[in-house]
DNA sequence: CATTCGATCGGG
DNA sequence: CCGATCGAATGA
């Protein structure tokens, strides 16, 4: 039995569903020279609605996040820093900003590494998460994994109370 | 228009 | 610990 492509419907639910679900789960990538590579997605952080933060979207919708309000199942590709591409995944319905950043994959750690390692930029901004489009994700295939919930990285801006809450997941392995 | 500041990384 | 590096956000 082959590993099971991931539909938008699997992220069109609550974010922190989707963060237990997708923790474990492969991300997978075809080069330009047609090479299929798939890599465990160990490091995610949630960013979900309207009152959350540290999330690009508490201040509204603005040209960048905009692809954070649209349908689940897009990727969402931003610069940080001047030079890093950080790679996040849509959840939730049209309407509802929200979004998943993939941290770190078993072979590469680190939100800027991983997108330097698999060649993401700007350009896959609002695409699709599927084959057609040389990168999409995989069902993992042990039904539970075993995960560490801690504060996410970077976000101190964002206060006390939501610079802390757990909402980064970590395979624990 | 000027300035600030990042969901980071690599080098010293 | 610090500089890189640049677009988005903010304020004059």
């Amino acid at each position: 039995m082959s590993a099971e492509s991931l539909k938008e419907a699997f992220f069109e639910r609550d974010s922190f569903e989707v963060a237990e679900a997708l923790i474990g789960c492969r991300l997978c990538r075809k080069s330009s020279d047609q090479v299929i590579s798939k890599y465990t997605i160990s490091e995610i952080e949630v960013y979900d609605g309207f009152e959350d933060r540290a999330s690009h979207a508490f201040k509204g919708k603005t040209k960048r996040n905009s692809v954070m309000f649209g349908p689940a199942g897009r990727l969402y590709v931003y610069l940080c820093y001047g030079k890093h591409w950080m790679l996040n995944i849509t959840t939730q319905r049209y309407g509802y900003p929200a979004a998943i950043l993939i941290r770190a994959l078993s072979e590469c750690e680190g939100p800027g590494r991983l997108t330097k390692r698999l060649s993401i930029d700007g350009g896959f901004n609002d695409l699709v998460a599927n084959k057609n489009n040389s990168i999409w994700f995989e069902n993992r295939a042990s039904q539970t994994v075993q995960l560490k919930k801690m504060p996410r990285v970077g976000v101190a801006y964002s206060g006390p109370v939501w610079s802390q809450k757990p909402f980064r997941y970590c395979l624990d392995s």
